[in-house]
DNA sequence: AATTAAACGAGACGGTACGTCTCGTCTTATT
DNA sequence: AATAAGACGAGACGTACCGTCTCGTTTAATT
């Protein structure tokens, strides 16, 4: 029951290529030399275009990751068999954000515009725990669910966070580190990893 | 073994009436509204004498965080016998900035600031990680040292902070999932708190 | 045959704003006291709009004299029928400019500005130099034109200004004898004013 | 009756330093864009040296004036028997400043500093109408003195530098054209040069 | 010789203004 | 009515100088 409106719709050609210039600049230049005027003038489009659909450039930025436009090839997850090591080499894919160059630059920038901007960091935590990470995490965990999986994720991915935030050296060594924290250490014999050993066998 | 210099030497009341400036207005307006003009404003003094000691305005919250005026009592780590409930308090605390009004926001200004300056990023994880976390962590960890202990510190306040980039509420109880989820649960009988209960020490 | 353009077209209030301020501060402080900013806080403008259209103070203040809001009066001249006379006073009039507090100072920030912006000079000598002034002066000089009665009128108005520059007294008396210095001068009888009595027309 | 004083002298050569480099920037770049920081860098002076001795930019030309270092040429004037052509040729010198690169402009920035400062306005005027000046135009007008003189004087120099403050052309007919404004013509015949050929006496 | 005091180089300080950039709003002509 | 264009008031950016004020060193005249 929408109220019938004559003149033209919102031009998605508009909205396109606000977007694309959004995450051309902000790739290039990061998130706080992004600005509505910039993006404006490489998508060839009025400022007040941008000011209408969006209240702020953190906005657009957050509906760029909804988009996949951002992030998007983040979800996927390798699968060797070893769960550990999976995990290991996203969180070191994530790291240096598939290792684009700046890759890492771009990781803080991203987490300036969630800091910045309340819809990006829901939607930047959404679409990082997305569900490869949480099942493939869930079954390292030896089938962990609720509360307990979230904050191991939470864990995992914070943990890659902060020594990005910290510019320290990370290596695939100390994510090997990480997910041993998270997820307990591999075991020596042959049994399945997992913290508890209480006889109910991991179904990893 | 500096060249000897004649000249006036810096002046500590202007360092002092900037940094204290600078706190104020962070913890008033966020690290985005932070501005050079109105720290110098505030702290009576010219703008080049800022410009003159730090070459931007991260630079200026680095150095306020490493004099403790921001995070200062961020240190302290309650001590109640039960190490994983200290852990879990004080991450808690560390989530609200100490149950400050708009201390959550406060946190993410953290972030942005150390997003945005490398030396803000280095010395925000050095104070947080400080001490008496990493004492109180390897206690419970069972004398967990090194890379494993430092993952381990990192996950923890990388959830957090990760948390609080997503805007999610995080209650008493998921710092203790969270905890749960680094450190290992805690056992129903009074045995020390571990990862392993198999005897194997961990070999990390 | 200009590009078709849309978008909002120039402010005349705002151009009005800024030469009535930048007129008015040129009067109370001189030229060389006068900002940009200044000009912007009184016209109650932002500073891109003067920079949007006037490349430096100087072409705002030659805009303002071209407007007539400086130097407007200054191209009247008296009539008494006696030539002579009416260009001394009418010098006299120029070197206090018209007799206004601070007027002699007012001439000499009219003459930094004209060596500040060539646009400026260029306009100050022609609105000095305007209409009554050469016509007078060709009476004066017996009819002369061209270059002659051009070299004979910055002669008398460049007297002036050297004058005004050095900061000597230059009274009533001196602008006389600045006018019989270069139009000759009067003759005992009543013969007409002219610098040759030989009947040869001047054909210079 | 001075107070009895110990301690240094003032520096002769901290003077030199000073006024050679104010000259060479003044040169360089023009009054306004002269700044005493330019001056005591160039110089090798501290700030203070400077400030203790002039009050501003301004009474430091107008000393470099003083000392010759800025149109010390200028007081020489060509002996060719012909007065007029002499007089126009000095003039054309004046206004081009001796033929140097950017002459005009630095005659116009001498103007400026004139302008702002009462000094160098009094010593501007002073040395340009020097002895030879006045020596010269007093033959070339027939043994003219006094106010009729200097009036005279005044209007040739004022009229170059108006020139030069309107940007015009102005070649060397037109200095003789302004030469014979302020003198009067030259005479087909022989006779001494001269405004009256009556036998009228200048009454001036 | 020791003392005293000013001149000197260097440069930190609180300020003002520069010219540029971006903000978010508003106005126009076009589609 | 939505758009591209862009003018507007506002104000922060980082830089350049202002004129004043320490500093520590050097240099003379006076003790």
């Amino acid at each position: 029951m929408s109220l019938p409106r004559s003149g033209p719709v919102r031009s998605e050609a508009a909205r396109r290529a606000i977007l694309d210039a959004a995450v051309a600049l902000f790739v290039e230049r990061g998130y706080d030399h992004l600005t509505i005027e910039g993006i404006a003038r490489l998508a060839g489009v009025g400022k007040q275009t941008i000011y209408r659909w969006w209240p702020s450039k953190g906005d657009v930025i957050a509906e760029a990751i909804l988009d996949g436009r951002l992030l998007g090839g983040q979800r996927a997850l390798p699968d060797t068999g070893d769960a550990r090591a999976d995990l290991a080499r996203w969180l070191t894919d994530l790291f240096a954000l598939r290792a684009s160059p700046n890759g890492e630059a771009l990781l803080r920038s991203l987490v300036a515009a969630a800091a910045g901007s309340a819809e990006t960091g829901r939607r930047l935590r959404a679409e990082i725990l997305a569900a490869p990470l949480m099942g493939r995490l869930s079954t390292a965990m030896g089938g962990a669910t609720g509360p307990r999986l979230e904050s191991a994720a939470d864990a995992l991915v914070g943990g890659v966070i902060l020594r990005a935030l910290s510019r320290e050296q990370f290596g695939a060594d100390d994510m090997v580190a990480l997910v041993d924290a998270v997820v307990g250490p591999a075991h020596a014999d042959g049994e399945a990893p997992g913290r508890l050993t209480t006889g109910i066998p991991s179904t990893q």
